[in-house]
DNA sequence: CTGCTTGTTGACACTTTGCCAATAGCGTTG
DNA sequence: CAACGCTATTGGCAAAGTGTCAACAAGCAG
């Protein structure tokens, strides 16, 4: 192994080029497959490099998590002269595009657990949903409310199951989804 | 560390045993904050003895995960001569039951995932939601079809969802999750 | 009592994580 | 332009963890 010339990064770009590798392995394989080693060599840093930004393997994982979880960032035109039903319907078929193009994370961490008491990763998925759940309320228009916070975050498991049905499984087709999305939510957007 | 008489189990018993033991670890630690030692220890066995039975870390923690995700069989009675809503009410209060006696395992198993790819933790829970599909379909006396069981198994990750709010966040009452779950359930079920 | 089957152990080899003092980019200053 | 200082980066050490395997012994059969 010739020495590589070191070269120096800012903080932040170094962080993001860490995620960045840490995200593609992470896409095919597992956590504990991934050695810090391996981490390291696909970032072309050392392994104290990465406990330096990250200060555990765990802390990494969940680095790549928490921006791999999050929905993009809504750009729906404005809605609210349209009947609730279709304003429903319209979001959620943006949000099927979503899963569709940016969403192989988001809609996987729907499914098994690293349960167990408060998960770190629970929490960060959590959070994911909530933000989820007032983007809808947002999108549709409708006041925000714990209550109605509560149900939506449920929602968003619903959501992202019906999404590995149709996405990884080919169970259901994009349509069912959206059908069956768009009456369950007018539901309970109306039961408030 | 005086050193214990050695006892000689069946295979069956041993595996149990250590089963159990791992559970109440794990109901309260994190899969990688528990080493095989303290495992072993918390057995009364040696670490040698459980790469025996399950020949690796990860397969005694899914052998753990496979019986606690599972919901218990079902002793509801006839429900046939009632209207659909009323067979589909009855089985979600008695699924709350459960949720709330043997469920906290399978609770959490909704929320945060040990994603990517097809993880072996979440073939266990897709297992487990199958089945309780299937479970679903049998209460309510409805026929099993590919189409309907996907739909079923979707709302299997909701039910667990709205059972976290209720059980862990306190953000609804049992009575909340049972009135959303039964009017979701009667409209899947009808739109067959 | 002797021998056999097999559940059980203990030690060894290897990998991995975490830690920390030493090194060296790169911008700043005189 | 040369010396300096800040700090990003490295390399090696120590502790802990997992997996493997040959040897040991509990309980049963003859």
């Amino acid at each position: 192994m010739t020495a590589l010339p070191r070269t120096r990064l800012e903080p932040d770009a170094r962080r993001r080029q860490i995620v960045e590798a840490a995200r593609t392995l992470y896409a095919e394989r597992s956590y504990d497959d991934v050695s810090l080693a391996e981490l390291a060599r696909a970032a072309g840093v050392t392994r104290g490099l990465l406990h330096h930004y990250f200060g555990s393997k765990r802390e990494i994982f969940l680095a790549v998590m928490r921006d791999s979880v999050l929905m993009p960032e809504s750009e729906l035109p404005d809605l609210l002269h349209l009947p609730l039903q279709e304003r429903v319907r319209v979001t959620m078929d943006w949000i099927l595009d979503a899963a569709q193009t940016y969403g192989q994370a988001w809609v996987a961490a729907s499914g098994a657990a690293e349960l167990h008491g408060e998960s770190d990763l629970q929490v960060v998925v959590d959070e994911a949903d909530d933000r989820a759940a007032r983007l809808v309320l947002d999108a549709v228009g409708m006041p925000d409310s714990p209550a109605l916070r509560a149900r939506l975050r449920a929602s968003a498991a619903y959501v992202k199951a019906l999404c590995r049905e149709w996405l990884q499984r080919g169970t259901l087709t994009r349509d069912d989804v959206l059908v069956l999305l768009t009456a369950h939510l007018v539901h309970v957007l109306e039961a408030s």
